[in-house]
DNA sequence: GTTACATCTGAACAGCTGTTCAATCGTTTG
DNA sequence: CAAACGATTGAACAGCTGTTCAGATGTAAC
């Protein structure tokens, strides 16, 4: 073949600006997190806070159940901590970097909108 | 009844950091359009050059039926921008801010690990 | 022990999502 | 005009997602 592509010192150019798999994987999995509101909420609500499953679920509007399936998987990405206390279970924000990274998503939206 | 959740006082303070039903669903729709690794790649390539579909489907290994469905998506969003040439589309970056939002995102991902 | 309570879990279910495929549109070229 | 090309569109399809529901933990109080 003569050419790969229509503009090849184009390509080029956007070449640079890709990342790697692991990156890209690891970007869009942080964002996909994100992206469902109930869990949203969740990581806003235990941003300077501790609670327990009762009181995200009650604070939320969402069932305690509902409520437990996200905190898990918040865990398991580590966005959340836990902490036992008898029969209750308190959850916290695990990476306070998470923040920086909502309030910089917050700036953008009110700047396009 | 006597009380609405087990601990109002931390209730109370966690409500603090909630956001309007507005800003909430905005931000989980940013980061939803960029929780696709295609569209992420898209955008990450429209960074710094505009490309036209075939050669976005070329770089990024992707039929450009489905790269165009996602062009739409991100053109609808207003992430992105269409210029016509002739039989051509060129598409690039319509909104320069959503590069700071994936530099922070990186640094997250980054720091986290 | 048993009862009550807070949380967790798994299956099921409806709704959504991204790609594929075929067909179509719009422009350019012969 | 017709043919070729780039891009777009819509339907269909498989795969994923979040909630619900019922049941199971585990802990505390009696």
């Amino acid at each position: 073949m003569a050419h790969e592509y229509v503009n090849s010192q184009k390509v080029k150019s956007a070449k640079k600006a890709l990342l790697s798999y692991e990156t890209i994987t690891s970007l869009s999995e942080t964002f996909k997190v994100l992206s469902d509101p109930t869990r949203l909420k969740i990581v806003l609500a235990l941003t300077h806070e501790e609670l327990c499953v009762q009181d995200v679920a009650a604070l939320l509007g969402v069932s305690e159940s509902a409520i437990s399936h996200q905190l898990r998987i918040l865990k398991t990405l580590r966005l959340i901590k836990q902490r036992r206390d008898g029969k209750m279970a308190y959850y916290s924000l695990d990476d306070e970097h998470i923040e920086d990274l909502i309030r910089v998503a917050t700036r953008y939206i009110s700047e396009s909108a």
